[in-house]
DNA sequence: TTTAAAAGATAGTAATACTATCATAAATAA
DNA sequence: TTATTTATGATAGTATTACTATCTTTTAAA
């Protein structure tokens, strides 16, 4: 049988939904392909359009800035992870199996998922390693937290806290260890590639 | 008695040492509050000259880029944190009470140390919360980590390790939890404040 | 008092992050 | 089929950023 996965976004994030159009998917296709590749900083929409073969005004049909546009691939991740790991989870009775099948799917590399055909999970899962924090770490925190972007992420959280909640029942702040285990499995992933002495 | 802290930094961050003049002194404090107050993308050279009331020009002429700058300062924020955890946790014999007092001070707002003039640590800590992985999250990290420009903070890592092994000489991974420790304290404060939900 | 080092003033450049306009092609509705 | 909307392409233009270069003046050390 052959799916295909919809994740549904937020649609504050688009101006015109690149899911509907050739052109909008690579624009998420190619722009996995280049942040991952020379990081976000380097990234600009002239060299996106250069890359997908279309113009720059193109790209700004599509999505107001480049920032937007990392919190759409990010955003997409969160919900996708959030997906797998209730498949993955999905008839396994022991809490702590179901804790262990979480932090795996963290910690592990991520292998491409063939159900959704213009992103590359595993290009996607290093850019959420060395540019995840950056979709926050922003003075429009705020302000993207009023539009929900974070949403996935924050469901992704509060079901990865809730099977810590069945592990421990008495466990105090479940959330903040759901945030804790995310972060770290990335940060020490980046950690071990860039800074090994850590 | 009046005392006056000096931290020995790495000579390859910095063009003309800041410590030795007064304008280099004026870019650290300035520095520091403009990228607290908007953010470290908001910040530019030019609009830190207009505010110490010098020129662009002058700038480049003590550091090569803002993103040296940031690696300064917040260096420089890791040594005084290791002096600072050397000092209150002198003549304290038990690993645990000193352990403590590390995340209590990781952890805790930050006052204002007056044995170093031009430096608010206040809202040095307050860049370090938000804006301190940048320093790292770079495509340069491996360059960076080549010059020993994250020395300082391998440093504290390698001391709050030392107090966790004496706490429990088992324990086979000091290093990481002591980066899980300080990167949580920072991370748990910055969702408190911008996405209190978590 | 000379001389060197630091700072100020000004100019210029390539790249970035957009906005705007107009023409054309493709899809859809009347 | 034709009319019309919608998406895309092509091109131009602007303010800001991140620098580099040069020349003059001020300050400080020998």
């Amino acid at each position: 049988m052959k799916l295909q996965l919809q994740i549904k976004m937020n649609e504050d994030l688009f101006l015109r939904n690149p899911e509907h159009t050739e052109l909008g998917r690579n624009i998420i296709k190619h722009s996995i392909q280049l942040i991952s590749q020379n990081g976000f900083e380097a990234f600009t929409f002239k060299k996106l359009a250069e890359d997908i073969g279309t113009t720059e005004a193109g790209i700004y049909r599509y999505f107001e800035n480049k920032h937007l546009l990392l919190i759409y691939i990010i955003a997409w991740y969160w919900s996708w992870l959030e997906y797998q790991i209730s498949f993955q989870t999905n008839n396994v009775t022991d809490p702590v199996v179901k804790l262990k099948k979480v932090i795996k799917l963290l910690a592990t590399t991520v292998v491409d998922d063939a159900t959704t055909s213009y992103v590359n999970e595993s290009l996607l899962h290093q850019i959420i390693i060395s540019e995840g924090s950056k979709a926050y770490l922003t003075r429009q925190v705020g302000e993207d937290n009023k539009h929900q972007f974070f949403k996935p992420y924050k469901d992704l959280c509060a079901v990865i806290g809730d099977i810590i909640l069945e592990c421990n029942l008495k466990y105090k702040y479940p959330r903040s260890l759901a945030t804790t285990i995310i972060e770290m499995a990335h940060f020490q992933n980046f950690f071990m590639n860039n800074l090994p002495s850590l």
